[in-house]
DNA sequence: TTTCTTAATTGATATAGGTCAATGAGATTG
DNA sequence: CAATCTCATTGACCTATATCAATTAAGAAA
């Protein structure tokens, strides 16, 4: 069960032996069915998860009653609420399982334990949140200075194999068209 | 000229006198004048700044020629371009200044150094960039939520002061909306 | 297989915002 | 003070994309 974020994390930092011993004591297993919810707006237990198996996708509801899908995660992802997990406030964000999914869990509690003890996993996370920055502002500028054609052939490219484990609505709704506008592109695409 | 960035820090950390020594030593001061080049693309010494006084900002221009603003930097603000500084590639970025500004400087070896000599600097940055990718998802959710008068009053509401010290073109550019546009809804705005 | 449900497609129409072009108003400079 | 420049505003028109409504296709369930 383990094994992946192992990879995950050996691949971005060189933590000892005892580093990994109290990682792994921190994680806890969980698995969600498609449809079921990871976590929903309002909880106050906080924790991130990293995609074992499946897919899943992260969205908020605004004022309007309208859904704004922020993420989707497949395998060795992490995914959560980063900003209610780094704030310690309530969640806004629905997590929704897109297939039967296997995660691992860690709370902030035992996050920041792990810091004091084990600073190598301050690096690791420093790391995955500049990457994870980094990947934002390009879905920024890529909003900016491209049409709905070109951003859906840009997260074809960018997040291979997603496009066919999720509905074609919500890659509409991540890319911020409607899904008949979608639907009219990948029409002009074949052709 | 240390101060503000002192008091900066220690918002976020608690770092030891050492510690901030050996930070001091890192830094250079460096002026810029209105309308000048702090960075241009290409270049390949990479530093990542932060702004005693002053105001920049920080763009790309696109395949086609396009300009788009990514980033406003006022007192008290790290500016810098992320993406080639961390990756250590050389720069897309433009960062100009807007006003006659002062600046500290610190650049990518002395900061690795820091970061495994006085890990809490590690700390720092990873909160930094923590808050930065907060702030970058409430801009995407912006854009996928709001209409341009919604989030223009969200700009200024976010940033106040900057809508005063930087042109409304530009303001427009960061919204990704059309000068002429932004100018229609500031009438608006007024009646 | 048949039925039910959900998603994708297609057509018709509406609209926010873009683009182009001209004008106006402050700054800045000689 | 005139002469430039730069930026903001306004008008006319255009286009990409949204919205609404209907139809078809595809999956899931019975």
């Amino acid at each position: 069960m383990h094994q992946s974020i192992t990879k995950h994390i050996h691949n971005h930092v060189k933590p000892t032996a005892v580093d990994m011993q109290l990682f792994y004591a921190a994680l806890n297993e969980i698995s969600v069915a498609k449809g079921q919810f990871l976590l929903k707006p309002g909880t106050t237990v906080k924790h991130e998860y990293f995609v074992v198996k499946g897919c899943l996708k992260g969205y908020y509801i605004d004022e309007k009653g309208s859904r704004h899908i922020i993420q989707f995660a497949v395998e060795n992802w992490w995914i959560g609420d980063f900003d209610a997990f780094y704030n310690q406030v309530p969640s806004r964000l629905y997590i929704e399982a897109i297939e039967d999914s296997q995660l691992l869990s860690i709370n902030y509690d035992s996050l920041q334990n792990i810091y004091n003890k084990a600073p190598i996993f301050e690096r690791y996370f420093r790391v995955l949140v500049t990457q994870a920055f980094i990947s934002q502002r390009k879905r920024i500028l890529s909003t900016l200075e491209k049409n709905t054609k070109e951003r859906y052939i840009e997260f074809c490219t960018s997040y291979p194999n997603i496009e066919n484990r999720v509905p074609n609505y919500d890659i509409a709704n991540y890319l911020g068209v409607s899904p008949e506008n979608l639907s009219r592109v990948r029409k002009q695409m074949k052709s």
